[in-house]
DNA sequence: TGGCAAAGCAAGTTTTAGCTTACATTATAT
DNA sequence: ATATAATGTAAGCTAAAACTTGCTTTGCCA
């Protein structure tokens, strides 16, 4: 039995092929957005392309491959503009300005793409999904990092930090998917900075049962 | 050319043929969890059944109708705890309490059958996704006029529900996927419930620019 | 106890998706 | 301009999945 490829056969050298490689590409994202997963077959992919099904797999090993570079493609530049918001944000020094930025950045990308990113957050399976716990880890650290000088009175950071990962992602691709006209609206990315802010910038605990006014935890 | 089938042929009407259903869904459930929606094949699932793939579609007319009677249980089973929680905590008039109770609710549901909800979630097909809007927009209404009472300085209320309803769902949701250890962790509860409390019940508004201590604000 | 409906099954049929083979055409470099 | 590599395609193969047909067995009830 022939192992299954992972390679593909040929990269593309030439204008033409790699126009035949964009045409896949364009195809692939056409019907996967249009029609889903279940209908993102090789034969449709390659005859709305125009090309050959022989030819697809001149360039691309299986199926999967084809997602997958869908997805580094969609990653690469979703990518591009974080860093520097990040750092513009850092500057301001202000929990609430820099979730807002959060915030709308992500909105922005979800509204260039929208049925793109759902089918990739929702759609795909298992198999053919981004499994990139190095990469989450990742994200984690840099928000609880980022985090870490502006929470008042948050007892477990780490815990807090999931919250507000997993909160502000799940409210702007439900958005996406449910209220669109969200995504168009400032306020939106305001809503969720206040949650983040008042969530993270608490007052003074009711200072436990008895010491009224002590109460300077900042425990770990 | 025959329109699909949407009917079941036969119903179970002796112990035998109940006994079959029972161990098709039984069986299903454990391919769905276990291989997930791409290995999910009816005659994979009539194998481990050990019934006939011909038995199996007496009483089931396609492979969908399968997944949607699981849902259907599983809704059934998810929403019978629900009501009387939100009773209870409705006489308290706290929307901590409130919130609480309702992610510890949803916390004990995902611990219960953790993977067969994120499959239902997360890795159907949207074809076989139950698309019920109206449910969607009942539980949004209720939950609203739950919050109502209670909310303060909230500008736009159903912008705030819709936030408070996506974030405390990917919360637990996310949770039951990446960290399964908080759904043990009474705190988890008291986190998210603060993070909605906080968000909703807010301080008088900054006054506007001039007036510095006045602000009785309402607005809408 | 025999007749009939319910239940069950072996062994298909059909379709289609993923992928390959074998050959034809086009570009590049010398 | 011609050898050679790059690119393209027609026509399949293979396997598996959804679903049927035709028949046998089981249970119910008079």
């Amino acid at each position: 039995m022939p192992k299954p490829r992972t390679h593909p056969r040929k990269r593309p050298r030439q204008a033409r092929s790699n126009a035949t490689v964009e045409a896949i590409l364009q195809a692939a994202t056409y019907i996967l957005v249009k029609d889903g997963w279940a209908r993102f077959t090789t034969n449709r992919i390659a005859e709305r392309a125009g090309v050959n099904i022989a030819s697809l797999y001149q360039y691309f090993p299986n199926k999967e491959s084809i997602v997958i570079e869908l997805q580094r493609r969609h990653m690469e530049k979703a990518t591009r503009a974080a860093p520097d918001a990040i750092a513009t944000l850092q500057a301001k020094g202000d929990l609430r300005a820099l979730f807002k930025a959060l915030a709308t950045a992500s909105m922005e990308e979800h509204r260039a793409a929208p049925a793109l990113h759902r089918v990739f957050a929702e759609e795909l399976p298992r198999s053919a999904r981004r499994a990139n716990p190095a990469h989450e880890a990742q994200v984690h650290a840099l928000l609880m990092s980022l985090v870490r000088p502006h929470a008042r009175n948050v007892p477990d950071l780490d815990l807090a930090t999931f919250i507000v990962r997993a909160a502000g992602h799940a409210i702007v691709h439900e958005a996406a998917n449910e209220r669109p006209e969200l995504l168009e609206r400032p306020e939106f990315a305001e809503e969720i900075a206040l949650l983040m802010e008042r969530y993270l910038c608490r007052p003074e605990p009711p200072a436990a049962k008895r010491s009224k006014t002590r109460a300077q935890t900042t425990r770990k």
